[in-house]
Order: C-alpha cells, then structure tokens, then sequence
DNA sequence: GCCGTTATTGACCAAACAGTCCAAAACATC
DNA sequence: GATGTTTTGGACTGTTTGGTCAATAACGGC
C-alpha cells in the first residue's frame, strides 16, 4: 500500500449530495464540489470518476439512506397504522431541506436510463415496504378492506412526492400536516 | 413605426417553455433557445432582457395556460365532483409531456423570489377553484361533510404533483389512475 | 423616395466550465 | 532510511457559456 486517502468517502459523498440537491447537477460546478467536499480537483475525479459518475453515486447514496430512515420510520408504534403516520411525519419534517432524488427526477425525466434505474428501484423498495404495512394495518381494521395494498402503497408514495414540491414551492407545515392526514383518510 | 418583428412573441415563448421544461435553467443555452424558438440572438435579448427574464415570462405564460385549462376541466360535468375527476384524468394525460411548473419549484426551490412569488400565485389560483368545486361536491352530497375544502384542495393539489412526479420517474397510466382514484376517495 | 426607427445577423468578448498533466508530498513496506 | 505507490494541489487547456457590438436589412410616415 501507499499513502492513504486524507478523506472520507461518504462524507464527500453526502456533501456532494448536499450541493446537488440545493443547485441541481448543471448548476453546480466542479469547483463548488470541491469547496463543499473539502477535498482537491484531482481527488475527485481519481475517485470518483468525472461529475456524472459523482452524481449518480451520491443520488444512490441519498435515496439508500432515506428509504433506510423510511423503513425505521414505517416500522414503529403498536400498531401498522401508527408507522404509516409515523412515517409521513418524518417526510413533512424533512421536506423543508429537499431531496435529490425529486431533484434527478425532474432535472433528468427519464433521459439518463443509470439514473432512471436508480429512481425505480428505490421506488420499487418504498413502495413493497409501504405496502407490506398497509396489508398490516388492513388486517388491523384500520385500512378499508376494498382497498388495493400495492395501489395505496403508490398513491402514499406520490403523496410523499406531493409533499416535497409543496414545501419547496413554500408551503407551510400546517398545510403539509393537511395533506398528510388526507392521504391517510384515503385509506380508511 | 418601423420595421415589425418577424416572430410571434407568444409562440417564441412557448418554444422557450418547451426547452426549458425538457432541460431546466441551467442545462439549456442560449444557442437551443434562439434554435428552438427560431430567432436570432440578439432579437431573444431585444425582446425578452435575459436569459433569466425569458424564463420568468415563459414560466408565468405556461402557469397561466395551465390553470386556464385546469379551470375548463373543472367546470366540465352534471356534477362538481364530475369536474374534479376530469381535472385529474387531464392531469394524468398530459403528466407524461412535464410541467415547466414542477422544473421550476425543484431547479430554484424558494432561492429566486420572483419565481416563488409567480408559482405561489399559480397555486393559489388552483386552490381556490379546487376549494369552491370541493364545497359545490360537498353540497351535493359527493363529498364528506367533515372536510375542509380548502384543505382538501391543497391536497389535491400537492396530488397533482405527486402525479407528475410518479410519471416523470417512470410510472405507467394505470398507477397514476390508481393515484388519482385513492386522491379523490380521500374526500368521501 | 427619402428618413428615422427598429429588427436581424454574425462576429466578437471575457469569464467559467469540465477535465488533464505534472511535480511534490505522504505514506507503507522492507 | 531507501523504495515504490498513491494522493494531493496548482497550473493548464480547449471549449462553451451568457451577453454585447456594429453593420445591414426592412419597414412606416411624410
């Protein structure tokens, strides 16, 4: 071996992350990765490629971390309905700071097939989870017995979606929680 | 007077429009926009100021456009909540093709004031037509009694976006109906 | 048919961009 | 402590960027 890396890797990752959530990929350059990063020019391109490959290892890295949160989220209170709230409160309290894969999704469409892949299966991840807890909390009494588990676990993920763009476009929380609590009423 | 413009200033715009949705701010030059609006450099800078400038004025004329539309959606059908299924059906239909809108919101977030300020007044157009058609529903009996319609419009709203979020990432029509149905059953 | 005004065109500019090169520095191994 | 390997930082490059300038063309009013 030799000399070692002076950094962290997923600490670079994740403040890479932060910059591209905040300015999008074209309006952020190499420069302001650097900056954020803490790390030199020459680093980031041995390390990680050019600034696409960067791009697509922090988005992988972000929705990995979030649909974590979600599944620690979805799995709490006593019953399957309670991790249902659970986990679209923590979306509302965490909508304010954005997220980069809203941020892929709308800069990119469905244009770089990487990053399209990436997106769906995340999504695919959310959506088995959700719908899982939604069986749950059917069998519980709390969800309407006519209602399609796989569909609800769609339509609580375009919620979520639907969140994030109200509180980037400067919806307040009062009207975050109201969106919230009608998806849930959707499902009874 | 002298020599008139040879352009349409509407059309150019919507050109604009066009561009910008498919690539955002950032990642659309000067050069596709003179290409795709079929003018000259100097005649895009005369007419419109600046790069920033032509997106202010082809964001506020999309929005409009859009909320034009929406209204005729919504004031289709015997009944009120008729209209407010069409106005999700149109949603679902045209989800595929973007929405300068959703660009917008998740490019800048809340960072330029003015865009904020054009969305924000986009959006509560949207609510307030949402809101009296939900309390038209209500009084035909369409729609629960307990709901508050404007909340109930904000959450159709932030359903719309979540819709065209699911289809920029890839979903196909049959999840966005599922989408649209669960959005409205929240009402009942 | 001239004149003042405006639109158009293409050349032009400085700044910023993504990415590379190279020399120096920092380690692990022996 | 010498050696081989890898990281690091800064200088550098060719290209593209948003925006301007100056010359030309096309019109309306008289």
């Amino acid at each position: 071996m030799a000399r070692p890396r002076e950094f962290d890797i997923e600490a670079a990752l994740d403040a890479a992350a932060g910059v591209f959530r905040e300015q999008g990929f074209e309006g952020t350059s190499t420069g302001d990765l650097t900056a954020a990063m803490g790390i030199g020019r020459q680093s980031l391109y041995d390390t990680f490629g050019d600034k696409t490959q960067l791009y697509e290892a922090a988005l992988a890295r972000s929705l990995a971390l979030e649909n974590e949160a979600h599944r620690g989220a979805l799995s709490t209170g006593p019953r399957a309905i309670d991790g249902l709230e659970i986990f679209l409160a923590r979306v509302r309290a965490k909508a304010g700071e954005g997220y980069l894969g809203l941020g892929a999704a709308s800069e990119f469409g469905r244009r770089r097939p990487e990053l399209t892949a990436i997106i769906a299966a995340a999504d695919r991840a959310l959506v088995t989870a959700l719908a899982s807890r939604v069986r749950e909390a059917q069998e519980e009494g709390d969800v309407g017995p006519d209602v399609d588990a796989r569909e609800a676990a769609a339509f609580l993920a375009a919620s979520v979606s639907g969140i994030r763009v109200a509180a980037r476009s400067g919806a307040g929380a009062a009207q975050l929680q109201a969106v919230a609590e009608l998806a849930l009423r959707a499902l009874r």
